[in-house]
DNA sequence: TTAGATGCAAAGTGTTTGCAGCCTG
DNA sequence: CAGGCTGCAAACACTTTGCATCTAA
């Protein structure tokens, strides 16, 4: 049930805990890009003895390995995803849903190529929409 | 000296105030993408009375309005950018210092309509990219 | 004259820090 | 056993809110 959380955890030599495991397959089987707070609040269920420290902490270290990515379309606060393959997000500016968009840009290399041509280093990009999405607009009629 | 500011305001029918003149003028002379903090404190010098609900409250009716353009690329705080056309933006993560990104990219627009052909309404597109700039490079050798 | 802007203080929200105790490797 | 992780409380940073006063139109 665990095993393949484990394996990411000592593929990437990271300490093996009950909650790391327990957030990576919150992530894995939510891929509704939950706040710290969801992640929390539905873990704590379980768990009543659970951090939200914990949460920050272990997201965090995760983040940093690359196993999972963090977004900050909302401006308020951090959005997690399981998914660390570079793809878009748009915001629903109405029930702030957000929804992947795996639309392969072949000009990020040139903006990336254009960036590095000037010297700096890239190691992020993000590609953020907002708007109304389809549910919303309905709802609106 | 503050006719083309006022001009903007009226244009878009608000309120003209020496503080929101303040404010825009310090935006288009410092293309810096500054902070809350950073256009308070510098304001603050020559109005001691300001204060920073004002700024706040300035920035988002400016940002309503479409006059100047709000970042979130750095996570924690907003950044405002007197630019208000369409341009992406990098972050050194070491000095946090923000570089405008004015490459075209016309997969924008083929994203907007795949979006746009799934139902939902796009108002808001940003391309935020992240790493270490030339001068911090240079720092590390 | 009046709707809207300002400024102050207080409250709110999301995140980080310090530290004692616990657990993984 | 040692270094890293957890959980709690307190501190922090940024932003918003409530409200009395003031000001642009």
């Amino acid at each position: 049930m665990f095993e393949k959380y484990v394996k990411l955890l000592k593929d990437n030599s990271i300490k093996v805990t009950p909650q790391r495991l327990e957030i990576l397959k919150y992530l894995d089987e939510n891929r509704t890009h939950p706040t710290v707070d969801e992640i929390y609040s539905e873990l704590k269920e379980k768990n009543p003895a659970l951090s939200k420290t914990t949460v920050y902490n272990s997201l965090e270290t995760l983040r940093e390995h690359g196993i999972i990515q963090s977004l900050n379309i909302s401006g308020s606060e951090s959005r997690y995803d399981f998914e660390n393959k570079m793809h878009h997000h748009f915001l629903c500016t109405e029930c702030d849903r957000v929804y992947d968009i795996d639309f392969k840009c072949p000009n990020i290399e040139k903006i990336r190529q254009k960036i590095r041509s000037e010297g700096h280093q890239i190691d992020e990009v993000y590609g953020y929409f907002r708007g109304i999405c389809k549910k919303c607009l309905k709802k609106e009629e």
